[in-house]
DNA sequence: GTATTGTCTTTTGTATACACTTTGTGCACA
DNA sequence: TGTGCACAAAGTGTATACAAAAGACAATAC
């Protein structure tokens, strides 16, 4: 089964990458990581093809891959971005969702509430990633899907020290993160498009506040509300 | 310079999937095309890796690579889809472009212009590409870009009959065409975003009328209007 | 006549050797 | 001491050979 661990380097890598195991702009070494997967390097070339295109790495000719950076104007691109995508996907996963994925999204979302129990920081950011990227397929539009791929591997990566909770209000916050997805998940029951596109900007809200002061100590008010319905 | 084979493999396989030479769904032979290009299956299973990481091709284990298919239900999409980017990517075009970006714009224009004069329907549908594809690079949103990106594939490929004229009035349009890309211009040019955003709406009701026409006989009224404006 | 199985062909996937590019180091020389 | 060049080392890019999987087809069993 030569064929999985081509697999294996492919998912692994991506996980490294989403959890800052592999940092922002480090070098990708083909010898080193074909070694690790016990592949040769044409196959591990292939996996980093394929992670380029996806928006996980940055390739330079004659100078190897790097984990894709993230910039501060790479930051500020991003709050401006993601509240009107993830509004967009929102409303067409309400309306498109079938139940074999909303099954699926709900079983993300047990093993999301799992990770937080244990106070697993990094499989909770995981399964976070999982949540919303199961909402992207609800929606059933590659052409959002490509951007909200995009933009959940620089969510997940600056958000991923979420649920770790630093100061006794943190737990607070994730319980009601936690609650949120299950609103989520019954209006995309529902078929609620609206109620779903609110629910979504409340917990984008509640996300960015966390980022925003991690990032910087005093936040600057972005206007997410007005950038989801400006057009 | 071998080196040089395999990126005329890759741009050579964009333009013929965009001109519709290599056709939706059809089989892309990697010893074939190998040797088409002349270079070795190596670095052709590269390129392809990278085609489908940018969505112009479609990769399946063991049953190689096909041109990305374009079915009823992507089409729906895409007209669900391009309205809401064009705008925000026109939104944001205008407040970002740098001096050196719009001259580059300009110049595409100019092949564009050259293209219609001659007739060229092929050219022009590439330089129509070209110039889109140079909007998305003065939004500078990498997020943006990677939806923008696929949504210009499908268009290209609708619209390939575009720069075509078959009745009389089809001149009219191609001429109303060209000159929205010049009015566009100017407004990027004065940083005026509302007026981008206004022109390139219209933009492209006159390429949604066109392509509806040719799809199916009696077009539906879509309302991109409340699409664009809906979030 | 149909279905199933076994073999043959075609095509994709992987490993490895080699060529080329880049980059770092040391030495000569101004 | 600083600059430039040559050479070495490390790492990327490509070709080719081989392995494995999928598909085609015919023979045989029912």
């Amino acid at each position: 089964m030569p064929q999985k661990a081509k697999e294996t380097a492919y998912s692994d890598l991506i996980r490294r990458i989403l959890t800052l195991v592999l940092e922002p702009g480090s070098d990708l070494d083909e010898v080193t990581l074909s070694a690790e997967y016990g592949v040769s390097r044409t196959p591990l070339r292939e996996v980093l093809q394929r992670l380029a295109g996806e928006g996980y790495v940055q390739l330079t000719s004659h100078r190897g891959a790097k984990v894709a950076s993230m910039d501060v104007p790479a930051l500020r691109t991003f709050f401006q971005t993601a509240p009107m995508i993830y509004a967009a996907i929102a409303r067409l996963a309400a309306e498109n969702r079938t139940s074999h994925e909303l099954v699926n999204l709900k079983a993300v979302q047990d093993t999301f509430r799992k990770a937080i129990r244990d106070a697993n920081a990094t499989e909770a950011a995981l399964a976070n990633h999982a949540f919303h990227a199961g909402i992207g397929a609800m929606a059933n539009n590659p052409y959002l899907s490509a951007c909200l791929d995009r933009l959940l591997i620089d969510h997940t990566r600056l958000g991923r020290t979420f649920y770790q909770p630093r100061a006794p209000q943190d737990q607070g916050l994730i319980d009601q993160a936690l609650a949120q997805h299950e609103e989520m998940i019954s209006a995309f029951e529902a078929h609620n498009a609206e109620r779903a596109v609110a629910l979504t900007l409340e917990h984008w809200d509640l996300s960015r506040d966390r980022i925003e002061r991690f990032v910087r100590p005093d936040p600057l008010p972005l206007d997410t509300k007005d950038a989801a319905y400006a057009l």
